[in-house]
Parts: structure tokens; C-alpha cells; sequence
DNA sequence: CCTGTGACTTGCATTTTGAAAGTCATTGTA
DNA sequence: TACAATGACTTTCAAAATGCAAGTCACAGG
């Protein structure tokens, strides 16, 4: 293997997480979001041209799947892969951690479909 | 409370840990590290401007404390407050998932001092 | 006086980010 | 038949962050 920076397991791990929006965006397929207008309606506010680069490279390592819904016109939404499912311990961590020091914060609760 | 982005607590631990460098200033510290030049000297290569603001930010978000070991001339020292050791979960479970998929990568050992 | 050490700071070019507006195919509405 | 709306993006361009190299500052030891 040859690695960007090192190999250490969290240098590699913040060299694809490693921003302000990429793991909002974990977060949002977590609650179970699925298409472009849902991330964009987040009340982070993600800009446009950044949520479609973060989704290219969540694809990219693997992390989401891109999927068709419908044609005429074609349309896509995105899912976690098991790799993606597989950070939700992390997300946890960070939960845990962030509402005992950022008193006030709370959990979004998961969105409906459909 | 009033917060920058939102009131999810994954947001506002992004809002300090968010990008490719400050977790691996946590990382050194848990490590064992405590001196500038002990960060600096990690694979990483962490550039002197670049540490130099994190330890800044961390000190003020109450994560490390900085601390003078000796006089004529003063030099400093950085250690985990009670709040920056609180991640210690938050890091564990980053490792166990980048193991899995950045296959080749290894957990750092502590460093000695003295 | 001269060199070294440790913890930074400065200057500047490159890269990334962010806000706003635009594109494109197709469908529903008047 | 035109026109607005929808959904998933792309483009433009200014502002902020990053990265590299070099410089500073206080003192210690030779």
C-alpha cells in the first residue's frame, strides 16, 4: 500500500472525512435522506457546487452508491454502502461527545419518505 | 445557546475538528507528545503556520492547555484538558473503522519521555 | 562572540471554499 | 402552445485556508 501521509488509520480516515461538511452528509443518509434537494434543505446550508463534489467522492471511496429512482428525466438518489453504514459507531462517538460539551445540541430526529 | 450552523452536535464538533489536521494533534497529544517540535516531527509534517493556529484554537476551545516547563527561556508544553481526553472514544472508534478499510494501516505507539 | 535550541511568526503562491446564478431535460398547468 | 416548476447539478468569481520556506527572539553553552 502507499499511503498520502502516513498509516496512521485516522490520518487516512481524515484524508476523506477530513472537512466541515463531509461527514453532515453521512449524517444525513444516516437519517435516512437520500436525494440532492434533502441535502441541500439541511439547516447547515451546504452549498450546491460543495454537496456535488462531497457526493462524487463519498462515491468515489465508496462510501455511497448513486442510483436512478425514475427516467424521463433521469433522476438519482444516494444510499450508504456497508462501508458507509459501518461509520455509524463514529458518528456515535461524536454524538456522545458533542452533546456533554456542547450543551443545547440534540440529536435530529430520522426523516420520512415518500 | 446560540450556534453557527445548527444545534446537532456533529455539526459543532465539526465546527472545531473539522479538517485534515486538528484530530491529529489530539492524536499526538494522546499519544504522549506535549512539545512543539515533538508534533512537528510526525509523518504527517504538519506545517509550522498550520500548528501553531491549532494549538491556538484548541487552547481556546478548552481541548489542551499550554503550559511553561522551564524559564530563562520560557518554553511550553501542550496536554489534554479533561474535555480533549473525553475524545479518546470519539479517536477509538475512527481507528477501528480505518483498519478495517485502509487496509495496512497501523495504530501508533505511544511515545516515551525523558 | 558565535552557534544552537525551541517555539513560534511572516510572506507569498496555490488550493479550497462559498454564495449566487445558470443549465438542462421533462412534466404539469393555463 | 406557451410558461412555470422540478430536480440534479455546473459555472463564475471573490474570499478564506493551506503549504512551503525563511525569519525572529531569548537565552545557553563553548
Amino acid at each position: 500500500m502507499k499511503f498520502k501521509r502516513s498509516f496512521c488509520p485516522i490520518t487516512n480516515v481524515l484524508d476523506t472525512l477530513g472537512d466541515k461538511w463531509t461527514l453532515l452528509v453521512i449524517r444525513d443518509l444516516v437519517l435516512g435522506k437520500r436525494r440532492y434537494q434533502e441535502f441541500t434543505s439541511s439547516p447547515e446550508r451546504i452549498a450546491s457546487n460543495i454537496l456535488a463534489d462531497r457526493l462524487k467522492k463519498l462515491e468515489t471511496a465508496g462510501l455511497i452508491a448513486r442510483q436512478a429512482y425514475q427516467r424521463n428525466p433521469v433522476r438519482y438518489e444516494y444510499l450508504l454502502t456497508e462501508k458507509g453504514e459501518g461509520l455509524k459507531p463514529v458518528l456515535e462517538a461524536i454524538i456522545v461527545w458533542g452533546k456533554k460539551h456542547y450543551p443545547g445540541t440534540k440529536r435530529f430526529p430520522r426523516v420520512e419518505h415518500r
